[in-house]
DNA sequence: CTGGATCCTGATGGATACTG
DNA sequence: CAGTATCCATCAGGATCCAG
């Protein structure tokens, strides 16, 4: 994820970021099907560990991809929102799909 | 990138394939910078560990990705070449390229 | 010398239990 | 509800070894 931190490559850079199993299901579940709680991705995220789910919305939000917002106090809840970057995936989630639909299973 | 199977998500199908550091540069070298040859990947590829080379480009030639071709006897070598499949993820590549380019560094 | 396979060790992932 | 903590299994990364 930030390892020994490679080249300059762009495609190498984005992939420091997104290059896992689970930040592109976290983005897809928040850009595509508006999930916006903490509650509602580990719903969505075809049971992802809730201790992974913490690390990576976390990485989301250092990294710029989405933010945090309050929008209760008693007790105080977040929303989880893509940032204009966080939009920015799209066309990295649409390129997957149309390739997992047309050449997978 | 098999685990415990996830949904019929295209998206989450296609990461359980490219879905980690290093397949996708390794497709990148072999579809944008042709390379073919063990030894022009390891070079090309960040400083990718022999090991995780190795392992990657055999589950890319299983997954039909790349295709495993004989180009010379004695002794006997051999080029990685991109199938169809593998050439229809130039699409995601360059959405991550594009990415990239316009929102990291 | 190319193309890997093997081995070791520290880091990460994943499942479940637990807490404010 | 929204996370932490914990514990074990697996993997990454690096060095080295081996076969053709």
């Amino acid at each position: 994820m930030n390892p020994t931190h490679r080249s300059h490559c762009p495609i190498a850079q984005t992939l420091d970021i997104v290059g896992d199993k689970w930040t592109l299901l976290i983005l897809r579940d928040a850009l595509v099907f508006k999930r916006k709680s903490f509650a509602e991705f580990e719903q969505s995220s075809e049971n992802i560990p809730t201790s992974l789910l913490a690390e990576r919305l976390k990485r989301l939000v250092e990294n710029g991809f989405l933010e945090k917002i309050p929008y209760q106090d008693k007790p105080v809840r977040y929303h989880y929102v893509p940032t204009d970057k966080g939009k920015a995936v799209i066309p990295i989630i649409r390129a997957m799909k149309k390739f997992g639909e047309t050449h997978l299973a």
